[in-house]
DNA sequence: TGTACATCAGTGAACGCGCGTTCACTGATGTAC
DNA sequence: TGTACATCAGTGAACGCGCGTTCACTGATGTAC
């Protein structure tokens, strides 16, 4: 637990056959996604640790990006999905809506308790200070986002539509979920000194609270 | 706005008199809070750019500070006093506990969305993870924290006892608008690209919600 | 079937940069005698 | 009152480090003839 970022695969590593050099771009970021996990830490994904954690010199990453920030954006865009689908699979799962809101909030917890560097990286970067900085496009992030939202809304409304909430605004509700649900990701990984309440128990019932459920 | 960080005070720095060299302490505080400020990036305040903001060279800081996270943690504990002396104050100039609740909180918000990388830095940095890597001694952080959770705490319980809230416990439902409160200030500050609801609206209606206050 | 060539998947040395940190120093000012 | 000295508030040059980035290259492998 003490120097895992600092010992890197042992990494005797051959190179790609001939034709099949774009596997090493899905290396590079699997090698961005070591390192993101066990530091815990966006900086520490720096283009020679990536080359150093897959055993390739530092140059060879040119071939496949442009400098390191576009690293990190795949690696937001790729977990950006995971996270909707998780969301998704839940809800799908549910037997009815009220139930479907519970256990998609619930997957988007888990996945930021779970991922708490990659949670961090997606939901406190500030993308547009970077863009601003540095003239880069945005990535697809902002779209991507955006249909976990729309979806957590659509999830509020079929309550509202099933008669099992009393919400008159899905969006503005949906949003202060968020706010909570986000919160609950964030400030216990930060602030390790409180004795924070257990987190479903409290997820369930915030939940209930404001989304305006009427059965439970 | 653009290139801000980039020009320093111009800086024709006379040195301290004989016996005031502690003045540069404060000196160097105020240049990390200004280059903080600025950026928004608690990594652009290095040892060499606050030496630069403030006209002194580099070494002259070890004098006052052991490295440059001393300075940050500094920084950290001034803003989490101010923090809480706006509680405090906005809390008292309220004419009964559920309008304190909600100064009390709003108080909070303005603060995280007036100095938003100041926010940033006591509420996403992960000062465990710093001391376990370090070993350096916590600051006095976390107590300087927990007085303004104790103080929220201490004004939902004030609204039970006054029965103008059916809340069953305090702390659980404190904890719960402190996280929704979180996302309120860092969601927005992070993400640019959703139109999200008017702020002290949703903080009100919210608080209202999750404080079970009777009285609106 | 053999050979020349082009292409591909990287390597390795080198660069300039900003960083934290060290160390010997400088020059003004107070203090002792 | 004058002078030697100690102290204080910094300076300035230098170091090693990891970083992003460049450039010429190497060596294996497929392809054309």
């Amino acid at each position: 637990m003490t120097d895992m970022a600092a010992r890197p695969t042992p990494a005797r590593r051959s190179r790609n056959p001939r034709g099949q050099g774009h596997h090493l771009r899905d290396e590079i970021i699997a090698g961005a996604n070591t390192i993101l996990e066990h530091t815990g830490d966006e900086h520490a994904v720096t283009l020679r640790a990536v080359a150093r954690q897959i055993g390739i010199t530092a140059p060879s990453i040119f071939t496949h990006f442009a400098d390191p920030p576009a690293i990190i954006d795949v690696v937001v865009t790729q977990h950006l999905a995971i996270l909707a689908t998780r969301i998704d699979t839940a809800a799908h799962a549910a037997a009815d809506p009220p139930a479907a809101l519970h256990t998609a909030w619930a997957a988007y917890v888990d996945f930021g308790r779970a991922r708490p560097a990659h949670y961090r990286v997606i939901f406190e970067r500030r993308y547009l200070a970077a863009w601003e900085d540095q003239q880069r496009p945005m990535t697809e992030t902002a779209p991507l986002g955006a249909a976990s939202v729309e979806m957590m809304v659509g999830l509020l409304q079929a309550c509202i539509d099933n008669h099992t909430s009393t919400s008159t605004d899905a969006f503005a509700d949906s949003v202060a979920i968020w706010y909570y649900a986000h919160g609950l990701v964030a400030l216990p990984a930060t602030i390790t000194s409180i004795a924070w309440p257990d987190t479903h128990i409290h997820l369930a019932t915030t939940i209930d609270n404001l989304a305006h459920l009427t059965t439970t």
